[in-house]
DNA sequence: GTAGATAGTGACCGAATGGATACCATGACG
DNA sequence: CGTCATGGTATCCATTCGGTCACTATCTAC
C-alpha cells in the first residue's frame, strides 16, 4: 500500500469511505489504466503507453507504481533486454471495475448535461470542434 | 461550472469520463457534504459544520461554493442578521448519489480489505484503538 | 562500433489544494 | 454599551501532483 494510502485506511473512520475510493482511483490516468487492462487483460508498459495518450515515461511510471502499491494490479518483469514488463489487474483491481465504470457513465452524463448547459448560455456559431481525447 | 470543471467538459473526450466525475466530486468532504445533503435535504452552514468533523469555515466554504459551481446543490441566502444560509441538492446533485454511495461502498471495502492485510503482516499485540473519523 | 528497442529514473518546476490564523458585518439582547 | 451568533473573507504556508527534460542499462542487429 501507499504510505498515503495506508495513513487513510488506518486512521480515517467510515464516515469518508468515499474518499479512500477517490484517494486510490483518483490520479491522473488512472481509470483509463485500469479500464484497458479490464478490456485487454495483459498489457506491457509500452502498449499502456500508446493506447493512452502517450504520457511521458515518468508521468506513466508513477502512476502504474501507484496502482501496484495500493493492489490494483500486479507487475510481471521478465529479466531480457530489452526489457519486458506486463502489468494485470489483480483481485482487487477487477472488484473495482464497476466502480471505475460507474464514475466514467455518470462523468459521461454530467459531460454531457454541462455541454447543453454551455450551448444554451453560450452559442457558439462555430460547428463543434472535434473533441480530443486526454 | 468552476472553471477547472468547463475546461476539462469542454476538452476532454470520453477517454477519461470517470476523471471527470473525480474532478466535480473529489474534494475534500465533498462526498460527506452530498451523502449528508441526501440524508437531511436542507442544511444551513452551521449544521453542515457540526455534523461534518468541523473543517475551518474557509475550507468547508470553499468545497460548498465548488459544489455550487458544479451544479450539485444550490445555497439560498436569507438577508437577515444573524446571516442565515440553506444548502440543498440540486437535480444533478441527487443523480450523483448512487455514484457516491458506490464511492463509499467499494472504499468501505478496500479498507476492511487492506486493514486484514495490515493485521496480517504487522499484527500489533495492543488493542485496536477506537477508530476515529475524519 | 553504433544504432535501436524497451522500460524506466532523477532533478526540477508551477499550479492547485488543504489547512491555520486572524478578521469582519450586522442586529438582537441585556 | 458590550457581547453573542452566523456565515463568512483575506492572507499565508506546506505539501502534493502532473508534467518536462535529460539521462541510463542492456542486448541484438547491422
Amino acid at each position: 500500500m501507499r504510505e498515503k494510502t495506508e495513513r487513510i485506511v488506518r486512521e480515517w473512520g467510515d464516515a469518508c469511505d468515499a474518499e479512500i475510493s477517490i484517494a486510490v482511483l483518483g490520479g491522473a490516468w488512472k481509470p483509463s489504466i485500469l479500464s484497458l487492462l479490464g478490456e485487454h487483460d495483459v498489457l506491457r508498459f509500452g502498449e499502456l503507453s500508446r493506447l493512452l495518450d502517450e504520457p511521458t515515461a515518468r508521468v506513466l511510471t508513477r502512476q502504474l507504481r501507484e496502482l501496484e502499491d495500493d493492489g490494483l494490479l500486479t507487475r510481471t518483469v521478465y529479466r531480457q533486454v530489452p526489457p519486458k514488463v506486463e502489468y494485470r489487474l489483480s483481485d482487487l483491481g477487477r472488484g473495482s471495475m464497476p466502480l471505475v465504470d460507474a464514475l466514467t457513465s455518470w462523468g459521461a452524463g454530467y459531460a454531457a448535461h454541462q455541454r447543453r448547459e454551455l450551448a444554451r448560455l453560450d452559442p457558439e456559431p462555430e460547428g463543434l470542434d472535434a473533441v480530443v481525447a486526454h
